[in-house]
DNA sequence: ATAGGCAGTTTAAACGATTAAATTATTTAT
DNA sequence: ATAAATAATTTAATCGTTTAAACTGCCTAT
């Protein structure tokens, strides 16, 4: 790379010490700066198409402007939503978005977090992986600002966004159970993660209050790096067998992308042969033969509102802001109420069978 | 933010100057330094957790170990999956990655790049919109690398790594041919971009080598900023009317979704009423009701070889690399060829009307 | 006349690393 | 014993900025 121009050949050219150019362009003592030496000034740094080297003036002031993105994989569409929602709001605030992927996995989010925190990043939005506690408790010693999204730590006292999954799941459930669905299955991760047991519970509270007794086989929980087949594997016990269900919940976008995948092999009608409803909305739905029912998170508020909390903390360290926003329920076609038909009966046999 | 600790900081404590303590971390000058020296600086950097800070690093060495990745908009799944691959490939040579999204505007991404460049980026990968030749221009200038993806200017002697638009279309149509349609539509961008209209070119071509006349309302070209809608009303343009076409080739992913969306609505049987191609594969079409051909961009390929390119590039200025990847076609149900009922008699009449 | 004030500008240190060159200490050869 | 060679370490400049403090004229008030 040819050498940019610096302070120095500014002050070079005009004849002044760099400091009175850096004063200059940073409009620092504006009114004890010579009137025609500014303009001069200016002038040049324009023909010279100077660029102020971020890196020297980081070093220096300890600020980079640059925040840092740390999620499970960026090519989820989730994930890659909310950077662009990000991106969108640190721009606004002159901010520059350093990303990496962590897989789920605690250590590969933890060399990451290092590499952005070498690289001097003034904060980080973090997506939490399971097992992460630690080293965010490492990093509130530390000092760095950060913000949870998505998911976080009950006995954590840190900031964060995310979604009020037990409200959102129970809300859900209700919804399901008032179109007249009773045998519902859930298909959801297995993990220590608060927020994706906030699900369960939603699921399980909701079925408990509508007074219908929850079987163990409705509930499939898979690890959270799963496979396609594991999660058609997964759907294939829920329609089957005796103890078949007549709904699905689907506990992400990617547990439902696989599913109806599979749902759409075996040709299944949905909703009449199984409802179907799923966490987190993907464009890909529009593909289904039915409109599929999902809980609408408020992504851009929480891409939006997390970033202006870490430049907040930033700023000035000062409180604590934790937000439990709540998902909407878009009703579509893949929850209708079932219509009887001479082929198909409608007989809902949670109660009676065992 | 805690102050870390510096190089300063263990030479205070080994007692000896900081120089010595840099050549130690680094293994710089290891056969002419004490051993035992080595092994204490060795111990007390990991005592203090040392965490070199990067940015002096950089100021020093005018190197950052970051790139900056400039696509249309990082939650289209093709650009997230794509800057999934290159985090990782540029993670392998310890590179992290700035991205931003140009939203294919040029003066956006003007901005963008001269925000990434400010903060030194040693080199840049980019998917350019239209009218960015000039400043392509202007970077090669200033002695920028860079790496062009998916979309390159022929004028422009820049490393580039792009699907050979042209053969991967022409191949594609071919295919539909083959299969027994005739009157083949395609939505397309209407834009100054070569590669875009490569896209038309092989579409064209093929066509005429068929001996097919094409028609002007077959082809719907649509600004690269479309809408859902506009897609929409260029689908139903094109399977109603008499001269309305047995196959649609959809030249991206976007097309495509909204295109199958619009299909799925009007309750078209695939291929039976309409046939489709895709270019750019989408989990989403897992959930159509037929598996969909399409065209498989080498990605990982032209991710991983882009990237490594780019630090090649950054190492050492050598040689111009130019790529033009063969896309695979993956045939699916949705081209396959109709077989004749008595409710849909096969007629194909490309070559009767008008 | 002369101290004080003000406007305009420069000096110089600092941020945290790297690295060529200089320095000091030790060993070896004569 | 002494010069030369080698080993181990330090000095000091540098990267491109920022910014407190110092400086230089000039003007004004006493």
């Amino acid at each position: 790379m040819t050498k940019k121009t610096s302070l120095k050949d500014i002050a070079q050219v005009v004849g002044v010490s760099t400091a009175l150019v850096s004063y200059v362009l940073n409009n620092k003592k504006e009114n004890r700066i010579g009137k025609e030496v500014a303009q001069k000034i200016r002038k040049v740094a324009r023909e010279l198409n100077y660029q102020p080297n971020q890196i020297a003036k980081s070093l220096k002031t300890n600020k980079t402007d640059t925040i840092g993105l740390i999620v499970a994989d960026i090519s989820n569409p989730f994930s890659s939503s909310l950077a662009r929602i990000i991106e969108d709001e640190a721009d606004k605030h002159n901010y520059t978005v350093l990303f990496g992927s962590s897989d789920e996995k605690p250590q590969k989010a933890q060399k990451l977090m290092t590499a952005l925190l070498n690289r001097q990043v003034d904060g980080l939005l973090i997506c939490p992986s399971e097992g992460a506690e630690a080293h965010l408790i490492e990093l509130q010693h530390q000092g760095v600002p950060f913000v949870l999204i998505d998911r976080y730590f009950p006995g954590l006292k840190s900031n964060y966004v995310a979604l009020d999954n037990y409200g959102a799941i129970h809300k859900a459930v209700q919804h399901l159970i008032d179109s007249g669905f009773r045998r519902l299955g859930m298909v959801t991760f297995r993990t220590g993660l608060f927020t994706i047991n906030e699900r369960r519970r939603g699921y399980l509270t909701a079925l408990k209050e509508n007074g219908i007794t929850a079987r163990k086989s409705w509930l499939k929980e898979l690890p959270i790096d799963v496979q396609g087949a594991d999660i058609e594997k997964a759907v294939d016990d829920l329609v089957t067998g005796p103890q078949r269900v007549d709904a699905i919940l689907f506990a992400s976008n990617v547990l439902a992308m696989h599913g109806l995948k599979r749902i759409n092999t075996l040709r299944l009608n949905v909703p009449d042969e199984v409802a179907v409803v799923s966490i987190d909305e993907a464009e890909a739905y529009n593909l289904f033969h039915t409109g599929i029912t999902y809980i609408k998170q408020p992504l851009l508020e929480i891409g939006q509102m997390s970033t202006r909390i870490l430049l907040e903390t930033i700023k000035k360290n000062n409180s604590t802001t934790q937000a439990n926003l709540d998902g909407e329920l878009i009703i579509q076609a893949s929850t209708q109420p079932v219509v009887a038909t001479p082929s198909n009966p409608v007989v809902h046999l949670a109660e009676q069978d065992e």
